[in-house]
DNA sequence: AGGTATTAGTTGCTTTTGTAACTATCAACG
DNA sequence: CGTTGATAGTTACAAAAGCAACTAATACCT
């Protein structure tokens, strides 16, 4: 019975996640209170433009719920505004705020420079790999 | 500017990390009603041995209230038994019972499948260089 | 048209996690 | 000794996530 935790798949990937996400989720949740669902929601908006929200839970993978009170928390900092639409009064179409954009200008800047950061010390075929794994497993 | 969530690392690790836990989850999940923390005492238990609190606390990188918690559970389910020291009655020694060593068993094989049947479309090479990847950035 | 089924989104309730304060025991130093 | 400080662990309260029921609007089908 040689079987170690460490080598458990899930576990390792579950604590290079938690690890690779602790300092960027601090930055986020220090500089705008942001939390991730919200933090993901508007990096959404942001990336792809205009969407409703269920567009925003199929992109991202996200429950319904969880954007909802994703956006709620949004607007409520005024990064997020919603357009009732005319021809299906059931979809809100939600659009960032020109301070909404600015916010997520800048998280997506630290993103950037986060990434590089953790990604430094490995070289871009080793990245590349990994990127090709991950991506397989995470089934995207 | 052309960065995408999906060339994020984090973002990526959260999403795999999500994915390849879901369904070993599900089984401790339905066949044993345990929580993650509560899976991963009862595999330091049993794979180190009877230790305290305190050292599942630093070998699993848990807060000390969430180990509280789930060794309630685990005891609740008989599955860990609570051991008073004599000489430091601050610390107690958890052991496993003999049928929390039973489920621990069968949760390791299973793991060890389930780990299997994951990377069964990957080569030794792939493996090995993943493993070396998440463990730097996991910091372990 | 009129009833039924879908779809988008929200709200309420329960479970789980996070944080901080608290208890109890022991160590250390005057 | 005895006061102060650390340590192990629990508990209480607040934040967040998960799940299911609900509302409102539209589509479908006869």
């Amino acid at each position: 019975m040689t079987f170690d935790l460490r080598d458990f798949m899930p576990y390792l990937l579950n604590q290079a996640a938690d690890a690779s996400s602790r300092d960027f989720q601090s930055y986020y949740k220090g500089k705008y209170g942001m939390l991730r669902t919200e933090w993901r929601v508007l990096f959404h908006l942001g990336h792809y433009g205009a969407m409703t929200a269920r567009e925003v839970c199929a992109r991202a993978g996200l429950h319904k719920t969880k954007v909802s009170r994703a956006v709620t928390a949004l607007e409520a900092k005024r990064f997020v505004r919603r357009e009732e639409l005319e021809q299906d009064r059931r979809h809100t179409m939600l659009h960032l705020t020109p301070h909404g954009a600015r916010v997520f200008g800048d998280l997506t800047q630290e993103a950037q420079r986060f990434d590089a950061a953790m990604l430094a010390e490995f070289t871009p075929a080793e990245i590349k790999q990994m990127r090709a794994f991950l991506s397989r497993i995470a089934g995207l």
